[in-house]
This record gives C-alpha cells, sequence and structure tokens, in this order.
DNA sequence: ATCTAACATTAGAACAATTCTAAGTCAAGA
DNA sequence: TCTTGACTTAGAATTGTTCTAATGTTAGAT
C-alpha cells in the first residue's frame, strides 16, 4: 500500500493529517530497516527539530490503532515499528539486534479469525536466532 | 519435563542449585499462567522475604540460558516467562493483558534450522486479539 | 574441620523506555 | 475575530530492567 493511500485513508477516517503525522509514516515508507523509536526520533528531529517524543509515541500508537503501521515486540523492551502490515514473519538476531523480514512463510493461521474461542486481530510470528551476517 | 529432570539437568550442567533458583524454577512449575517477573518476584517475596530482584531477573536469564524454561515478549515493555519449553503458539489479549496458550498448531518452520540464511534458534509465534473472557 | 577462591545474593542506585501532565499552539467553524 | 477542540511540546513521572558494591554461601584443597 502506498504512501498516498494510506494517507488519504487517515484522512477519510476524519484524522487530521498535521505534518508530525505525515513525516512519520513517511519515515516508516523510506525506512525498511523496523527502526525503534529512539531511531525514528532522532531522525526526524533533523527535520523538525522541535518535534517531541510523546508525538512520536501518539503517532506510532495512533497509526497503530488504525492498522496502517505494525508494531513489533520481538526485542525485550524496546519496540521497533513496519510499514509493511501484510502479515509476514520477523527474525531477530540476538548478536546485532537487528530484525530482518522473512521470505513468505505459509502459516496455517492466515484468514483464521478465531482460536480457541478468542478473536484473531494480528499475528506476529517472531523468529529468533543469528542472522547470515552474524554466523 | 518433570521439575525434578529440569533440576537434575542444571545439576548436571554444573550449575550450582541454591534454593532461589530451585524457587523461581518450582514457582514456574506451579504457575503456568506466563507469569511476569513482577508477578515472580512478590509471589516468591512472601516465601523468602529477603529475596532480590537482581536474583530473579538473574535466575530467569539462567534458566532460559540453559533452555530449561522461555521467555515471552509478547507485552510491549515487560517480559512473561513460561515453564513448557516445547514451541507453541501464545496468545495475547489486549483488553485484560492475559498470555494463554493455544492448541496445538501445525507450524511449517518446525524443525528447520536456517532460513533466509538466518539461523533458526527459536521459535515465538504469537498472536494479538481479545479473548474469550473478554468478548 | 578449616581455609580459600569463586560464585551467588542482596539492597538500592542507575539506566532506559514509555507514559503522563500541563501549558502552549494551531486550525476550523461560529 | 473569537472560541473550541484537537495536537504538540518539554520535561517530569513512572515502569521495567540492569548494574554495583558489599555481603553471604559453596565446593574443593589442605
Amino acid at each position: 500500500m502506498s504512501l498516498k493511500e494510506k494517507l488519504a485513508e487517515l484522512n477519510e477516517k476524519g484524522c487530521t493529517l498535521t505534518i508530525q503525522r505525515h513525516a512519520v509514516l513517511e519515515y516508516l515508507y523510506e525506512n525498511r530497516t523496523h527502526p525503534t523509536v529512539e531511531e525514528i526520533y532522532y531522525s526526524l528531529k533533523e527535520k523538525f527539530s522541535t518535534i517531541s517524543k510523546a508525538t512520536v509515541y501518539n503517532t506510532l500508537e495512533l497509526l497503530n490503532n488504525y492498522g496502517l503501521i505494525q508494531e513489533i515486540t520481538i526485542e525485550k523492551g524496546k519496540l521497533h515499528f513496519d510499514y509493511e502490515v501484510k502479515p509476514h514473519h520477523h527474525f531477530f538476531c540476538h548478536r546485532c539486534n537487528h530484525v530482518y523480514d522473512v521470505d513468505v512463510v505459509e502459516c496455517p493461521l492466515a484468514g483464521k479469525k478465531m482460536i480457541d474461542g478468542h478473536k484473531i486481530e494480528e499475528l506476529r510470528p517472531y523468529i529468533i536466532g543469528t542472522c547470515s551476517k552474524c554466523l
């Protein structure tokens, strides 16, 4: 889904399109490295010197609630974010702390709405190990 | 794997079996609710009033490194732990913040050692949604 | 049985990530 | 232009985790 489409969707849903929200979404669009909040914040600060951490957190939560971005809880105590929301596996290297996308793995849960009576809203298939660079 | 077997394995591998380590592992054995560090710490404090948070953290890390327990990073900013190490899915309810075990789902990654050139060491298949109680 | 060196535990300080707060800014409609 | 509500800001507060230095414990050597 293109940046324009996501921005349009935000707008249609009655959400104010501030310069900060635009900047956060655009940053994720251009940086598919699963950045942390810190990385996003310090990068945006170079362009918008007065942007606040609270705004970055608020915006990421807002975009996540609208389903336009994805929150990654693979690294303990630290959030990463992904522009791509289509379900896909993430690989975390515990040596270099990098998050990788993994080539499509067919998941038996794909498309399922319920499991054990619980309502499925999101799949987060994580893999932990040592990445090719670190091996 | 029984508590006795895990304790024996720890011992065989040359790890000192202190009363605190015994207590942490036993607590996880008896509480299969995927407790957080806080829950473990405050429960153990009732029996061992001087146990320290650092010891709980150290012990959980040690047990996790020996592969005797499993760390769960499903809830943002908070660790949960599981006595059961056989790979299985975890469901997190974002309403009540409870972690559930999910009935066995066959995973195409099961048994795989490598993916995209990365070495797989652990699978963490997480599902987010609303649990049956909260629905 | 005692000594000793290595390891483990403790309490609390330090640190890191996130959330909260209160004041200020901005934009759209009356 | 004024008002209202929503958004942003800076920094304080909170929460979860790790570090530190002192103390306690253990296992092996004597």
